[in-house]
RNA sequence: GUCCCUAUAGCUCAGUGGAUAGAGCGUUGCCCUCCGGAGGCAGAGGCCCAGGUUCGAGUCCUGGUAGGGACGCCA
C-alpha cells in the first residue's frame, strides 16, 4: 500500500524541480516537503504548507508560489484534485476511483497490509520485560511488556528482523535474600518458629511456594542452606514469569543472564577499558565529595571502592562500579551487557524501562560513552507508573511488601486484551490509572469491545453472505459510496500512523488509530448496509467485498496490538 | 536541592511548526422493525501562567506554578 503523504510530498518535489528548470521558481535547494491529512474534509484529503515556507526563499508571496508548484505538479493515479487555499496552502483530492478500488489493494496484501520495507535487512533488538526471578510479574512490568512487544511488532511490520531480549540477574544479594526468605518459609511451613530475615521478601507467594516445598520433600530440606532455597525459588517464579507472558502473548527469543559476563569475563574487561579511557579509579570517596561525605565515609570505615567518573559526563557525582568487597554494583554489570549489545551489530536498539529506572539508564549511556560507544544509538523508551484501581480504590504496593496485585489475577478478571489495550493506549509518557471495573465492563466505555465488535460485525456479515450463497469476487467497486469511500480514506492513513509510531517508537499511535477506525466503521455499517430489500444484488456485491476488506483492515490492527479478533462477541 | 515525566472539555486522554484543536465517558435533545442495541444522530463545553523564537506555536526555547517519579558501596 502507498504511504500517501510521502507520494504527495514526490509529487511537489517533482513540481518544484520543473518550475526550477522551466525559470517559474528561482533556484534554491528544496527543504523536506511536509504533506498531512486534512483537518477538513471540505478542504481536501491531504495538504502541504510548503508554499508559505517557501514564499522567503522564492521571494514571492506564498499564493504565488503555490500557483507555480501546481501549474508544474506530474500526474498521479491516486490524484483527484489539486487545488490552492487562501494562506497558501496545496490541497489534494483523493481520485474517487482510484480510491474505491484500493478496497482490491487492501485484500491483495491480506494479513501483511500495510507491511513496509523500511527496515528490510536490518536488525533490530528490543529489550523489555527484564525483571529479576524475585516475584510473580505485576502490572507495572507488565506495561513494559505490552510496550515493548507492541514496539517488536511494529517493527516486524516495518521490515525489520526482530530479536526479544529478557536481561537477569539470578545472582546477588536480592536473590539470596529470596532465598533466605523462602527458607525460612519453609521452616515455618514445617512448624518451627523461623522469623523472616530483615529486608526479605514478606510476599503471601513465598508461603505458597513453601508449602508446595513441603508437600514435594518434606521436611527433607530443613538442614539445607539458603543456596538451595534460592534456586528452587528462582525455578518456580521464572516459570510463573514466563508462562504470564506467554498468556499475555509476549515471548522472547534470548534470556540474557547477567552472570555469562562474569563467566566470559565481559565484567573485568568492561573495567579495564574504563581504566584505560581514565574513567576509573580507587578511592573511599569520590574526588568531588564535600566535607560532610568525607566525614561519613571516613565513620563508616569505608575502604577503596571502584568508582565510574561519571561527573565527567554530565554527572552530578560519580558512581560506585565495585564495592570495597570486591564485588560490582549493578553498574558495571550493565555497562558490560551493553557494551556486549553494541558489539552484537543491531541496526537498531530499543530498551523499555520504567519510570524508577529512570536514572540508571543515564549512568549506563555515559558508561557506553566513555568505552566510545555512540549512546544515541540506543533508544530508551522511560514509561511511568500505572496505578490500579479497584471501586474507585487505589491499591497500592511493592514486590517487596507483597500486597501487589500480580498479573495473572488481573488477566483473570478483566482478560488479556483488555490488558493489552489499557497498557498501550496511553503514551509512555504519562501514567496509566488503571481502572480494573471498566476494564472488565463490558459495554461501550470499554473500548476494547468497540473495536473488536467492529470485526464481529464483519465477521457476522459473512456468515449471512455464505448462508445466502452470495460471491463478492469481481464485484463492480465503482457502485460504492460516500460512506465507504470516507472509511477507505481513514484505513489509507495506516501507512503513515505506523511510520510515524515507528519513528517515534510510540505505539500508543496504534490504539488511536484503531479506536477511530471503529468510530468511523460502526455509523457506517448502520447505514451501509448489504443484505437489505431495497439493495440491488450488484451493490450488495460490492459492499461484501468492501467489509471483506474492513475485516482484514481490524483483523491487522488487532494483530499489530497483540489482541485477539474475535468471530463472536 | 538535582534530574526525569506531566499540565488540552466536568472526567479520562489524542494531537507530526500550519487552516475552524479532536475522541470516549458524563451531560442535553433526538433516531432506529432488516448483516447481534455491546447501536446511531445532533448540541453545549477546552490549550496552567509570563516572556521569547517564527510569516505562523497546544506543539519549539527560557522562567514560574501545580502534580507524579527517581536520586544507595540495593538491583
Amino acid at each position: 500500500m502507498k504511504i500517501l503523504p510521502q507520494e504527495h510530498a514526490l509529487l511537489i518535489e517533482q513540481a518544484i524541480r520543473v518550475a526550477q528548470a522551466a525559470g517559474d521558481l528561482p533556484p534554491f535547494d528544496i527543504p523536506p516537503v511536509r504533506v498531512k491529512p486534512a483537518d477538513n474534509a471540505e478542504l481536501g484529503d491531504y495538504a502541504s504548507p510548503i508554499a508559505m515556507q517557501l514564499a522567503g526563499l522564492a521571494r514571492r508571496s506564498p499564493l504565488q508560489v503555490a500557483e507555480s508548484i501546481v501549474q508544474h505538479m506530474p500526474a498521479a493515479p491516486f490524484v483527484g484534485s489539486v487545488e490552492i487555499a487562501k494562506p497558501g496552502f496545496i490541497n489534494f483530492r483523493l481520485n474517487p476511483d482510484w480510491l474505491k478500488h484500493q478496497t482490491e489493494a487492501i485484500l491483495a496484501e491480506g494479513d501483511a497490509l500495510f507491511t513496509m520495507d523500511i527496515g528490510r535487512g536490518k536488525r533490530a533488538q528490543v529489550e523489555f520485560v527484564s525483571a529479576n526471578p524475585t516475584g510473580p510479574l505485576h502490572i507495572g512490568r507488565t506495561r513494559g511488556a505490552v510496550l515493548g512487544d507492541s514496539i517488536a511488532r511494529l517493527l516486524e511490520a516495518v521490515g525489520y528482523e526482530v530479536e526479544r531480549e529478557y536481561y537477569f540477574n539470578n545472582a546477588g544479594r536480592q536473590m539470596e535474600m529470596l532465598g533466605r526468605t523462602l527458607r525460612a518459609r519453609y521452616l515455618q511451613a514445617l512448624g518451627h518458629s523461623e522469623p523472616l530475615p530483615e529486608e526479605g521478601y514478606a510476599g503471601e507467594y513465598l508461603k505458597d511456594i513453601a508449602e508446595a516445598l513441603v508437600a514435594e520433600v518434606g521436611d527433607t530440606w530443613q538442614h539445607e542452606d539458603w543456596p538451595v532455597f534460592k534456586e528452587h525459588a528462582e525455578q518456580v517464579i521464572f516459570g510463573w514469569i514466563r508462562n504470564s507472558l506467554l498468556r499475555l502473548g509476549v515471548r522472547h527469543d534470548v534470556f540474557f543472564n547477567e552472570n555469562s559476563l562474569y563467566e566470559t569475563g565481559a565484567v573485568w574487561k568492561t573495567l579495564e577499558a574504563l581504566r584505560r579511557s581514565g574513567y576509573a579509579y580507587d578511592a573511599p570517596v569520590w574526588e568531588g565529595a564535600d566535607e560532610e561525605e568525607r566525614r561519613k565515609a571516613q565513620a563508616a570505615g569505608a575502604g577503596d571502592a571502584v568508582w565510574f567518573r561519571s561527573s565527567e559526563l554530565g554527572d552530578e557525582k560519580d558512581r560506585v562500579m565495585v564495592k570495597a568487597s570486591g564485588e560490582p554494583t549493578y553498574t558495571l554489570p550493565d555497562i558490560a551487557y551493553h557494551a556486549n549489545k553494541f558489539d552484537r551489530g543491531f541496526d537498531l536498539m530499543v530498551n523499555v524501562l520504567g519510570a524508577d529506572h529512570g536514572t540508571q539508564y543515564k549512568t549506563v549511556q555515559r558508561g557506553l560513552q566513555a568505552l566510545g560507544y555512540d549512546p544515541s544509538r540506543l533508544h530508551v523508551i522511560i514509561h511511568q507508573m500505572v496505578r490500579i484501581y479497584r471501586g474507585g480504590e487505589l491499591i497500592k504496593g511493592s514486590t517487596r511488601a507483597g500486597d501487589v496485585i500480580p498479573l495473572d489475577d488481573v488477566m483473570d478478571e478483566v482478560g488479556t486484551d483488555s490488558v493489552r489495550y489499557f497498557l498501550l493506549a496511553r503514551s509512555a509518557n504519562t501514567d496509566v490509572d488503571f481502572d480494573l471495573d471498566l476494564a472488565v465492563a463490558q459495554n461501550n466505555e470499554n473500548p476494547v469491545y468497540y473495536i473488536q465488535n467492529a470485526h464481529v460485525r464483519c465477521a457476522g456479515i459473512f456468515r449471512m453472505a455464505a448462508q445466502r450463497d452470495i460471491d463478492d469476487a469481481g464485484a463492480d467497486l465503482s457502485l460504492l459510496g460516500e460512506p465507504e469511500m470516507a472509511f477507505l480514506r481513514q484505513v489509507l492513513r495506516m501507512g503513515e500512523v505506523l511510520t510515524y509510531a515507528v519513528e517515534e517508537l510510540a505505539p500508543h499511535q496504534v490504539a488511536f488509530f484503531a479506536g477511530e477506525t471503529a468510530r468511523l466503521f460502526h455509523p457506517m455499517y448502520d447505514s451501509v448496509r448489504v443484505f437489505h430489500s431495497e439493495v440491488p444484488e450488484d451493490v450488495a456485491r460490492a459492499r461484501l467485498r468492501f467489509y471483506r476488506a474492513a475485516r482484514l483492515v481490524f483483523r491487522r490492527l488487532l494483530a499489530l496490538m497483540g489482541m485477539s479478533a474475535p468471530e463472536v462477541m
